[in-house]
DNA sequence: ATCGTAATATGATTTCAATCATATGTTGCC
DNA sequence: GGCAACATATGATTGAAATCATATTACGAT
């Protein structure tokens, strides 16, 4: 249920907590209490910049945790706002702390990480890459068209439109296969 | 001199190493030794697809490190080659899982990965802003004009023209101080 | 001093992805 | 079965950033 490492963790440290949308999970300067992990919902961490103008920072997903730097600072650096109503965790600040003591805990978190920032180097090498027939293929090599080409599309940080021309592209070259209607893959 | 954690590492797990450009540090499929990190020089992560089309996945500059996540798996995931020479030090995996029993490695570990996790969730949101004024001011207020324009520009993934004249925009519009050539700062 | 190189800056043109429009196919629901 | 909602698909138009071109300025090397 949880991502892999906080299973190390007593579930006495585990605070469930429910949100409407437009509740603010945590503000911008408040004490820091812990990390939160999204069960179902969506999450938006917003920045007011000194204009007064909002922006955001990241949005958790349900399966993701967000706000984790937490654990390492006295304040929360942004606010959290519920955009989708759900569930959430609050893992305590203290017992993260107390967790990385236990080497089975500590290497957990360390493999999670570490493959976390590879994924995330590797979404913005993808995004990166301007001609949207190139991001495609990128993707498609990634592995990131799970779901939906809608799905794909917004992974990519491309619109619908140009993802389908892209593949049908693709497609013509011989690049890529679309044994049917909406499946599209590389060749084995 | 190296990025934090890694100075709880005892230096017997530090393989120096040099190379010049074309040099590959390891291929894809070769067993893990350890995770690198970059003193000088710049290295490409590279997958070659299944075309035998390359396609880098990360590029790794002085200062950073890379590879991390191949001390918890048997095998690298792609090539690294070294497109600027430069020198590396190779931080033997073993050593690495062994130090995660130190409960300040850990945690220094933590505190780097996350922050790293939350700095490049940032990235990502940023290079997601489709308008360069707006990306600009993105990353004004993220701090990233550190150093030139030339670097600003290639940070938020701009071509720096695009960048100068989303400055000079932001500037008219009293959004951005522009105290003599060269210097871009929002107002305090 | 002056030469070369790189950063800053801006104008002109081109390219290509977003957007708008529209149609078909697919799925679940009553 | 028929309808609603959504995914798939593609054509037409638009807009904004890349690219190309060209100065000017700054700075270091000789």
């Amino acid at each position: 249920m949880l991502p892999n490492p906080y299973d190390h963790i007593p579930s006495s440290a585990l605070r469930p907590i429910s949100g409407a949308v437009g509740d603010t999970v945590f503000h911008q300067g408040d004490p820091t209490h812990g990390l939160y992990v999204v069960q179902t919902g969506r999450v938006h961490l917003e920045r007011v910049d000194p204009d007064g103008e909002r922006f955001i920072i990241h949005r958790a997903q349900a399966g993701t945790s967000f706000a984790e730097a937490s654990v390492f600072s006295e304040v929360y650096h942004c606010d959290a706002v519920i955009v989708e109503a759900g569930a959430l965790i609050r893992i305590d600040k203290a017992s993260v702390l107390a967790a990385f003591a236990d080497p089975a805990f500590a290497r957990a978190y360390g493999r999670q990480a570490a493959q976390q920032i590879q994924a995330q180097r590797q979404m913005l090498e993808i995004v990166g890459i301007r001609r949207a027939e190139d991001r495609v293929m990128a993707g498609l090599i990634a592995g990131l068209l799970e779901g939906s080409i809608v799905e794909f599309a917004a992974r990519l940080q491309l619109s619908h439109e140009a993802t389908y021309r892209a593949l049908r592209k693709l497609v013509q070259d011989g690049r890529v296969m679309n044994p049917s209607r909406g499946i599209y893959h590389l060749h084995p």
